[in-house]
RNA sequence: GGAUCUGUAACUCAGUGGCAGAGUACCCGCCUUUUAAGCGGAGUGCCGCAGGUUCGAAUCCUGCCAGAUCCA
C-alpha cells in the first residue's frame, strides 16, 4: 500500500529517523506528501469546475432535512394503511445522504441515498425538474458518493419500492475521490447480496472512514461497540458504584505486569507514564471514603501487536469494599449476563464454532485443579521453580528462561498452554501463585497462593480480580519479594509505589477489585476474533516507510 | 524476534522470462419506472521501492518497505 499511496508523489523529505528520546520535544513529523489527484479524481475535480461555473455552491452550510431514510420509509407505510389503499394523499419530504447507487435512463433516472438510518430511493424525471438541473444527474456531475439533499413527494414506483419524487435537490458535499465500488441486491427475503468487496485489511484499517462508508457490517460492529459500553456503564451504576477518572499520565506505573510507554512533561522537568492499569489511583479512593468506584478507559503497554493485543486498549475496573473476591465473582456473572442481555437480548451467544453460555452461575476451579484435571499434573508436587521447570521438559519439551519464577511458570506455562486455551465456557480460574500476584491477600492457611481469580471465556482471559491486599507491612513484603524475582526492565517488573502505601497505612477497607478487557467484550458479543476489528483506529505502522 | 505468504487499474483479482490483462467502476453514445438496470463504443497502470542477472524482468536473484497468518 505504501508504493500506492505515494504514487505519483513528490519527492518529499526524507523520513525522520526515530527519536529515542523523549526532551527536548520535536515537532511531530508533518505529512508533506502533496495529494496527487488521480485519473478519477481528476474527472472529479473538473466535475466540481463545471458546477461552479453552473453557480452550484459544492460545500454549502445549510440542509432542510425533514425526514430521515428510515423515517420516510414509515411516513409513507402509515400514509398507506390509514388510507387503507396503495393511493393515499401525497407527503412531502426532504431525504439527505450519500449517492450510494445511480441508474440513469435517459429521461429518468433513480438513485439510492444512505443515510445512517438506511436507504431510500430518489426517482427523477426531466419534466419534474428543469433541464439545466436535470441535466445535473443525467451527466453525472453530481453521482455517486456526493452527498445531496432531495425534496418531493413519497411515492411508489410500479416495481413497488417507495421513492422520494424529486421535484427540488441540492448538492450537500460533491465527493472528489470515488469509494470502493460495492454492488447490492436484496433479496425476496430481504436479504442483502453484495457484488465486489473492499476487503483490503490495511487499507481498511489505514482508512477506516471508507471501510465504515462502504461497509454496514462494520458500522454495525461499532454501533454494538458503544452498546456494550453503555450497558456496562448502566450495570455498575445500578449497583451503586462511582464512576470516577483517575490520570493517565503518572508518575509511577503499577497495578499489572507490563512494559510501559514514557513520556516527558516539559515544565515539571519530569518523566511521566502513561498508565497500564488504574489499579492502585482507584484503591486509593476506598482509602478516601468510597465504598465502590469504576472507572472505564484507556490503557497503554508498550508490547507486542497481535490478534488479541493493541497497544492501547479499553479496561474497566471497579474497587468495592467490603466484599472479597467471592463477591467479585458473583458481580461478574451477573454483569456479564447484563450486557449480553441488553446487547444481544440473550446469554447464550455464538462465538465461532461455540455456542457461550453466560448465564450464571460460572464454573469456579482453583487452577491447581485445572491443571490436575487437564494435565494429571499436581504442580505441588515440584514446589519450586527447578523441580518445575525440570518438569516441564520432561513431560512436554518445554523449556523455559532460566530464573523463571515458580508461579510465573505455573500460570504461564502449565496453565497457560495446556489448560487456558480448552476453557470456552465462562470459567473463573482461582487461587494464582503469590510470585505473580503483588497485590491480592494470601490464601488462607496456604502462603503459595493469593485469593484471586482470572475469568476465561472462548479460551480467551477476560479478567483479573483479588481480595485486595489491604495490609500495608504485607504490600511493602511484596514490592520488596518482587523486586527481588524480577528485574528492573522486566515485563513483570512491579515498582515501589511509597506514595500507594502511605494511602494504605490510613487503613484501606477490606476490598475485592476487578479488571477486564472490554475490547474483549465487544469481540465476544459481536463474533469477531481478531482485536483490530472492534477497534476503530488501530495501531498500524505508519505509512510513509519506503525510502 | 522467527517462519510462511502477500503487494499488478479506483475495487476484487488473473498473468511466473517475450506488446500490461479481466470483471466491476470511470469516460462517450442510446434509453421516461430502474434496482447487481440494459445495449453499443473507448480509455485506464512508477506491476510496493531500490539494486542485480538477462538481448529482454510484473515474472528470476538480493536488499528494503508495508501487510496478513502462525509461532515466541
Amino acid at each position: 500500500m505504501t508504493g500506492r499511496a505515494q504514487r505519483g508523489g513528490t519527492p518529499g523529505p526524507a523520513p525522520r529517523p526515530p527519536s529515542h528520546t523523549h526532551h527536548p520535544p520535536e515537532a511531530p513529523a508533518q505529512d508533506t506528501t502533496m495529494w496527487q489527484p488521480n485519473r478519477l479524481e481528476e474527472e472529479r475535480l473538473e466535475k466540481a469546475r463545471r458546477l461552479e461555473a453552473a453557480g452550484i455552491e459544492l460545500y454549502p452550510r445549510r440542509v432542510t432535512r425533514t425526514h430521515t431514510a428510515a423515517a420516510a420509509l414509515a411516513a409513507r407505510q402509515a400514509a398507506e394503511a390509514a388510507a387503507g389503499t396503495t393511493e393515499p394523499p401525497e407527503t412531502l419530504v426532504t431525504v439527505a445522504g450519500r449517492i450510494r447507487r445511480a441508474s440513469i435512463k435517459g429521461k429518468v433516472a433513480f438513485m439510492h441515498i444512505e443515510d445512517e438510518t438506511g436507504r431510500i430511493q430518489l426517482f427523477f424525471r426531466i419534466n419534474d425538474l428543469d433541464e439545466t438541473r436535470y441535466g445535473f444527474i443525467k451527466d453525472k456531475l453530481i453521482e455517486v458518493d456526493d452527498f445531496v439533499q432531495a425534496t418531493g413527494a413519497l411515492m411508489r414506483t410500479t416495481a413497488g419500492e417507495i421513492s422520494v419524487r424529486v421535484t427540488d435537490f441540492t448538492l450537500l458535499a460533491k465527493s472528489l475521490s470515488p469509494l470502493p465500488v460495492i454492488k447490492q441486491q436484496v433479496q425476496e427475503d430481504g436479504r442483502v447480496v453484495e457484488y465486489g468487496e473492499f476487503s483490503d485489511k490495511e487499507t481498511r484499517y489505514r482508512q477506516r472512514y471508507a471501510d465504515l462508508a462502504v461497509n454496514k457490517n462494520v458500522r454495525d460492529t461499532f454501533i454494538v461497540r458503544s452498546r456494550v459500553l453503555k450497558a456496562m456503564r448502566e450495570f455498575l451504576d445500578d449497583e451503586g458504584m462511582l464512576e470516577v477518572e483517575t490520570p493517565i499520565l503518572q508518575p509511577l506505573y503499577g497495578g499489572a505486569a507490563a512494559r510501559p510507554f514514557t513520556t516527558f512533561h516539559n515544565q515539571l522537568e519530569q518523566e511521566l507514564y502513561l498508565r497500564i492499569s488504574f489499579e492502585l489511583y482507584l484503591k486509593r479512593l476506598l482509602v478516601g471514603g468510597y465504598d465502590a468506584v469504576y472507572e472505564i478507559g484507556r490503557d497503554f503497554r508498550n508490547e507486542g501487536v497481535s490478534f488479541k493485543h493493541n497497544p492501547e486498549f479499553t479496561m474497566m475496573e471497579f474497587y468495592k469494599a467490603y466484599i472479597d473476591y467471592h463477591g467479585v465473582m458473583d458481580i461478574v456473572e451477573r454483569m456479564m449476563a447484563h450486557i449480553a442481555g441488553r446487547v444481544l437480548g440473550s446469554t447464550q451467544v455464538t462465538y465461532g464454532d461455540h455456542t457461550i453460555d453466560l448465564t450464571p452461575p460460572w464454573q469456579r476451579l482453583t487452577i491447581r485443579e485445572a491443571v490436575l484435571a487437564r494435565t494429571g499434573i499436581d504442580y505441588m508436587a515440584t514446589p519450586d521453580a527447578e523441580s518445575l521447570a525440570a518438569l516441564l521438559e520432561e513431560r512436554f519439551g518445554q523449556r523455559v528462561k532460566p530464573g523463571t519464577p515458580w508461579g510465573k511458570m505455573v500460570v504461564d506455562e502449565l496453565f497457560g498452554t495446556h489448560v487456558e486455551p480448552h476453557l470456552i465456557q465462562p470459567t473463573f480460574i482461582c487461587e494464582y501463585p503469590r510470585d505473580v500476584s503483588p497485590f491480592a491477600k494470601r490464601a488462607e492457611r496456604d502462603d503459595r497462593h493469593t485469593e484471586r481469580f482470572e475469568v476465561f471465556i472462548a479460551g480467551m482471559e477476560f479478567g483479573n480480580a483479588f481480595t485486595e491486599l489491604n495490609d500495608p507491612r504485607d504490600q511493602e513484603a511484596r514490592f520488596v519479594e518482587m523486586a527481588a524475582l524480577y528485574r528492573t526492565g522486566d515485563d513483570d517488573e512491579t515498582p515501589l509505589d511509597e506514595d500507594y502505601l502511605r494511602a494504605m497505612r490510613y487503613g484501606m477497607p477490606p476490598c475485592g477489585g476487578f479488571g477486564i478487557g472490554v475490547d474483549r467484550v465487544v469481540m465476544l458479543l459481536t463474533n469477531r476474533h481478531i482485536i483490530r476489528d472492534v477497534l476503530l483506529y488501530p495501531h498500524l505502522r505508519r505509512e510513509d516507510g519506503s525510502a
